[in-house]
DNA sequence: GGATAAGTTTAACCCAGGTTAAAATCGAAA
DNA sequence: TTTCGATTTTAACCTGGGTTAAACTTATCC
């Protein structure tokens, strides 16, 4: 059904779902632009400000951080088909932004600017309720996340990714997922070692 | 100055530096309840469903979770003046709380029920922003405090936190604070000696 | 002020996970 | 295939924080 559709009849589905009315979302329609990025690219990077908001039509992405005195990178989050995808404290403060944004793979990206986004804030209601449910379900991700990290072992951590995301699993190597779990990759070793035979 | 005001003043002062309206800020006026918690009296309790946005006037609470099988306690946040306190998640989605909200020293709190929120929304674009603007700064702590947990050392967190928010500091014994870190009381005992001379 | 409870520090032991480097495996390209 | 580079696993060692319990300090209340 989906793959019929163009990008931004799938976008208006998906806001559809959150109670956005068709002749709100069409004011937007002038507003998205289409990107593709090949496997590497850079969504947005550290010390840009980020001046967009996106929508992953299809695709793998991951935001990390890297320790400027050692170098070292640390995976945030991943983001993936149908989620907004955004340097999210960067965008809504306009600040320098502490993270890189790279496709895991070749993905596409529906995204419109800051200032535009502004723009239905001001002239809808509907679309400043738009952004008050970004607002909160980004807020209720980060929070699961936040949780998961608090309260469960990486060894659950891992599996729940195996289970409910797939997609990004078969994606990324191992050893982004032991960083995205906070643990060294023999660490990880050691896990999947563990968890055979379970 | 601010003590001269009525609670409702002063939150109409600091949502009123967040661009809201006196008008709009009017809609809410009966809505608003005034409530005093002592020491020990909780916010929310687990498994309840949180009901209210809750706007403390002052006092300090820690929002925490307790492991199921051990019976364990983990801080999660704490909450102090002027900040908006709720379970979140649980708000949002209006499900089962996993958390206790308990107050840490004698507390004040304007607080308003979610339906008439609700209704706030529906009317007003005005409320309806400041809905997003809330939902907007919950997840900027989250995730400001979400990145201290990822990329700081427990030692910088107690720093910053003796530094930048002394009121919780001197309210709550160092065995909250040091589960506030992720870290048990003798590892803090022993930061805390290191600490000394420097 | 002395007794009691609450909070904090110390000491001793232990171990999961970090670190490093080498070995094994996988995969893409020639 | 074979090869080379990337990824994953393994092994050996080591450290920092967990754990427990006791000692110490501070606060509270008769």
């Amino acid at each position: 059904m989906l793959q019929d559709k163009t990008e931004i009849d799938l976008l208006r589905t998906v806001l559809g779902h959150a109670g956005m009315k068709p002749e709100a979302f069409d004011l937007s329609l002038p507003y998205w632009k289409l990107k593709q990025y090949k496997k590497g690219d850079f969504y947005n990077e550290y010390k840009n400000v980020c001046k967009h908001l996106g929508f992953v039509i299809n695709g793998v992405f991951r935001i990390y951080r890297v320790n400027s005195d050692t170098g070292e990178e640390k995976n945030m989050l991943f983001f993936t088909d149908h989620q907004f995808v955004t340097s999210y404290k960067s965008f809504l403060a306009q600040t320098a932004c502490e993270y890189y944004t790279e496709a895991m793979v070749d993905s596409l990206i529906l995204y419109i600017h800051i200032d535009q986004l502004n723009e239905l804030y001001g002239q809808s209601h509907q679309w400043e309720r738009f952004g008050r449910i970004v607002a909160e379900t980004a807020f209720h991700e980060v929070m699961t996340n936040t949780e998961g990290f608090l309260f469960k072992t990486p060894e659950d951590r891992y599996r729940e990714m195996m289970e409910k995301h797939p997609n990004i699993f078969n994606a990324v190597p191992l050893y982004h997922i032991a960083s995205y779990l906070g643990i060294q990759g023999p660490s990880l070793s050691r896990i999947r070692k563990r968890m055979v035979g379970k």
